[in-house]
RNA sequence: GGGAGAUUAGCUCAGCUGGUUCAGAGCAUCUGCCUUACCAGCAGAGGGUCACUGGUUCGAACCCAGUAUCUCCCACCA
């Protein structure tokens, strides 16, 4: 039977997923064993997988791999978010192509098409993460909407209520147009636009006659400037800083708005910036939130010209239904008609965008629910200063810790339908009462009116039926995120069941691994909540991964078409691949510059350890023969081990991409090129059953090493019958991970010069043109302690050594090179070219002699003797003699010459 | 405007407590090889004033100060 010269993923993926699903290795229920626990960042629901995702569950899958590996009970949740803005927009969207308008829709029937959608595109980014190789406990997968979900939103928001954190009030809120709600202030992106400073004239009322007098040669106009034009209907005032010299004639005065000429009043305030712009300042408190401040504190009145949608309102008195863009170029269009307009100017600024809807941001007064946030705060910060919850990177603590500080209350309520609905009740002109259910809602009005006035059981009865029909729920839902700060506990249903055995065993999670970018959206309001629920933070690490980006520094995004799919790399390169891929270029805590020929590399990768394979696989085994190699193999288990505590190490910084650069190094170079090699038997030789079992045992081990990076091949070869029968349990996903053994320093030192001689020897052999094949004669005179008896065999075999001979004396006619104290010569059978040699061998010495000056320095400077540390300066001691010795040796070799 | 981080080979990055693990890795490049595991490969080689300028020190990629460039986060200047 022969083996493909290249290994072909498509072959074996599903078909070990499929095995792995039905032997339920993902699946994980609280037993006696150390809990590993990660729950997934849920995405979207109606999303489908792009290269962030691709980065982070890599992540997570080789985190929760390693940890099954190590015996430990390794339970990754999965599950989606409803993402209320996002997918109520797609159904809206979608709606809208049928020609259904959302307005036209009860909220039942809307809900019923959401569901239906949610049902068919919900599934998709979960089936995409399995062909990623996502070792998830399916059995596990949750919704933020779901029942049991959705009632933990619902108890918590009671909670709070009670415990007087949530409040409901008119505040200045982040207002989308597009999606019609409210959003937070962490859904706010801000970019840098071009945008127009227009500047417009502004009549003044006529004023009395004196102030007339001293602004005899004064303008009879001001100019404001303004990069909303649209606006200046809802003009409240015009607003001066009392100490402009400018504009002291202007006090106590009115203007006219232009156009619509209604008169406002000039008043004064310190807030405006005389530097900027005109030093005046319009003031609208309905759209602006320093407009707004500014209106209470002179008791302005608040003209709001805006509908939800964006367009101009009745207030507005012209353009009347007009979007406000449209608006505010036709605005300025008026404005110059009518000589308004005195100039426009460029102008950068910073402008808001919705975070789901990407619309223009309107400040916008309404009444929303809020959350108290600064109690809450408090201990979420302690938890991270005092590294009960570490970040990886560090450098985000002082993010994290500046945002705590100066946290704001966050706005909770959405003016949406998808999600779960606030459960406020409103009944006649009562307080609104906050409830689970409109039955319990009745009957805390109830018992509300029993303490104005007793009511007997007929009048209760009464009551309920009239309140039953008036009685009104808020129409609005809270934010994705009031439920997605739960998740660490819902998913283990630690609200329905506070003290159900898998909450009590799972919490707190091991790992989240998530994008910076909801730091403070998502993974500090978890924490707030793990603390006020739990008395325990959700998790004990915090991996922040970094943006995906292309090649040459931008965000991989749809609109940039920038953003490979991932679905396709696999297709290409196979999952394995693609993860190595992914991981190479991660380095831990950075962006990273996405280049598809990283996968590529993984694709190689994946192929090397194939073909390593296919060579093992190929050798016959003769029984009678003796173990040759016992060298290589101790040296390779010893090599092995050391490379695993590298690895270990790197892990436990969550470094793992140099995890994996380790483990590369160890396959590709230290197994490949050199043990198997070594080892590797003349062609169509057999192997000694000692080295085969010892190499078997290696491949073993190395396959472990790769599962967490590459689960398919690791697995698919796992099971190759060159390993013997294996039971049906007896998976690459739950073999025992490698622990580290037994190092032999001497042995590995002693490598490091018999790979330096092989190297050398290939040199030669390359710089005069001597074929690989010819074998040639080796000698040492030998200076050092390395007893060069022990590595005849290998040196023989790597070079092609035909005689390997120590000799007291130096060779004459031979190449000659050192590798530390010990001198090897190749005879050579055409005549050696004397000068090069020489050469060759002169600049050597000049080195070593300017390195022996340098060290000489630093040795016969007193300061250094009495500063350094004597194990610094014993070093320099060895260098010295070191480079006298080699000098010594090739100063001979010159003379010989 | 405030804060954080970065700048090391063509590219992506390591470089822990200043001292031969101190200038490294992988990829790419160049030069040889079709050496029957692998051209998705093998064997070699080249490549860097460690952003710049000063300082501290016996000694600086590493510590300090300043400069430049870049990235990110936060912030209501019309």
């Amino acid at each position: 039977m022969s083996i493909s010269k290249t290994y072909n993923p498509r072959e074996t993926e599903d078909r070990w997923y499929q095995y792995w699903l039905k032997k339920k290795f993902f699946r994980s229920v609280p037993d006696e064993r150390e809990p590993y626990t990660i729950v997934i960042p849920p995405p979207n629901v109606t999303g489908v997988l792009h290269m962030g995702h691709m980065l982070n569950n890599t992540i997570q899958d080789v985190l929760i791999r390693r940890a099954r590996m190590q015996g430990k009970n390794a339970c990754w949740v999965p599950g989606t978010d409803h993402a209320s803005i996002a997918t109520e927009a797609k159904v809206v969207a979608m709606l809208k192509e049928q020609g259904i308008e959302k307005k036209d829709l009860s909220r039942e029937k809307f809900m019923e098409y959401a569901w239906e959608w949610k049902e068919k595109y919900g599934g998709i980014i979960l089936k995409q993460l399995e062909t990623l190789g996502a070792s998830c406990d399916w059995d596990r997968t949750r919704f933020t909407m779901e029942e049991d979900l959705s009632d933990a939103v619902i108890d918590t928001f009671i909670h709070l209520y009670k415990k007087g954190w949530i409040y409901r009030g008119v505040r200045m809120v982040n207002w989308d147009p597009k999606g019609k709600t409210a959003v937070s202030d962490e859904e706010v992106i801000r970019k840098e636009v071009n945008q127009k400073l227009y500047y417009i004239k502004y009549y003044l009322a006529p004023g009395n006659e004196t102030d007339q007098a001293t602004s005899a040669n004064k303008l009879n106009y001001l100019i404001i400037a303004t990069t909303r034009p649209e606006t200046i209907m809802a003009d409240s005032a015009i607003c001066i800083n009392p100490n402009d010299e400018r504009y002291q004639h202007l006090k106590g005065r009115s203007v006219y708005i232009p156009l619509i000429k209604r008169e406002i009043p000039i008043i004064e305030d310190e807030y405006v910036d005389i530097e900027f712009g005109t030093g005046c300042l319009k003031v609208t408190p309905a759209h602006d939130l320093n407009d707004y401040e500014l209106g209470l504190k002179h008791n302005l009145p608040v003209i709001d010209i805006l509908n939800d949608d964006g367009t101009l309102n009745a207030e507005a008195l012209i353009l009347v239904g007009e979007d406000r863009f449209a608006a505010r170029k036709k605005i300025a269009l008026l404005l110059e008609e009518s000589g308004h307009l005195e100039r426009v100017d460029d102008y950068k600024s910073q402008i808001g965008f919705s975070e789901r809807t990407d619309a223009v941001i309107e400040p916008k007064l309404s009444l929303q629910w809020f959350c108290r946030m600064d109690e809450m705060a408090k201990p979420a910060l302690e938890y991270v200063l005092n590294g009960e919850v570490k970040l990886i990177p560090e450098k985000f603590i002082n993010t994290y810790r500046h945002w705590m500080e100066n946290v704001k209350d966050w706005c909770i309520s959405r003016q949406l339908w998808w999600g779960q609905r606030i459960p406020a009740w409103y009944y006649q002109h009562e307080e609104p009462v906050i409830a689970r259910t409109m039955e319990e809602a009745i009957e805390e009005l109830i018992s509300r009116s029993e303490l104005r006035n007793s009511m007997s059981e007929v009048e209760k009865g009464v009551f309920r039926a009239q309140a039953a029909a008036e009685i009104r729920q808020d129409e609005d839902v809270v934010d994705t995120w009031f439920s997605s700060w739960l998740w660490p506990i819902s998913v283990f249903d630690g609200f329905k069941d506070p003290d159900n055995k898998d909450i009590n065993y799972y919490y707190p999670t091991n790992d989240l691994v998530t994008a910076p970018e909801i730091l403070f959206f998502w993974v500090a309001r978890m924490i707030m909540a793990g603390h006020e629920f739990r008395g325990k933070a959700p998790f004990k690490n915090v991996y922040l991964t970094g943006i995906v980006r292309d090649k040459i520094g931008r965000k991989m995004s749809k609109s940039l078409g920038n953003s490979p799919d991932p679905i396709d790399l696999i297709q290409k390169y196979g999952a394995d691949g693609v993860r190595v891929g992914m991981l190479l270029c991660s380095p831990a805590g950075n962006d990273l510059m996405f280049d598809e020929s990283y996968c590529e590399q993984g694709r190689n990768f994946a192929n090397k350890v194939w073909n390593a394979f296919r060579l093992v696989k190929g050798w016959e085994i003769d029984q009678s023969l003796e173990n040759s190699n016992s060298t290589a193999i101790n040296w390779f288990d010893s090599r092995f081990n050391e490379a695993l505590v590298q690895i270990e190490n790197n892990y436990h910084q969550y470094r793992l991409s140099e995890s994996l650069m380790e483990v590369y190094k160890l396959v590709w170079d230290d197994f490949c090129s050199w043990y198997l090699e070594m080892i590797k038997p003349a062609y169509q030789q057999p192997i000694d059953p000692e080295t085969f079992s010892a190499t078997l045992e290696f491949f073993e081990r190395i396959l472990k090493l790769l599962h967490p990076f590459m689960p398919f091949i690791t697995e698919e070869l796992w099971h190759d019958e060159i390993f013997g029968q294996r039971t049906e349990e007896d998976c690459c996903i739950v073999a025992a991970y490698p622990v580290s053994g037994a190092i032999n320093e001497d042995l590995l030192k002693d490598f490091g010069a018999i790979k330096q001689v092989v190297s050398e020897i290939r040199n030669i052999r390359s710089s005069k043109q001597i074929s690989p094949k010819e074998a040639l004669t080796l000698h040492v005179k030998v200076g050092s302690v390395i007893n060069y008896n022990d590595y005849n065999d290998v040196i023989s075999k790597l070079a092609n050594i035909s005689e390997f001979t120590r000799v007291t004396d130096k060779v004459s006619g031979a190449s000659s090179f050192l590798v530390g104290t010990d001198e090897f010569f190749i005879p050579m059978t055409s005549n050696i070219d004397v000068e090069a040699e020489r050469e060759r061998i002169t600049k050597e010495v000049e080195y070593l002699k300017g390195f022996l000056k340098s060290v000489d320095a630093k040795l016969s400077n007193e300061r250094f003797i009495q500063n350094a540390k004597p194990e610094i300066i014993e070093n320099e001691r060895k260098k010295k003699a070191d480079a006298e010795a080699k000098i010594l040796i090739l100063e001979e070799n010159l003379q010989s010459l």
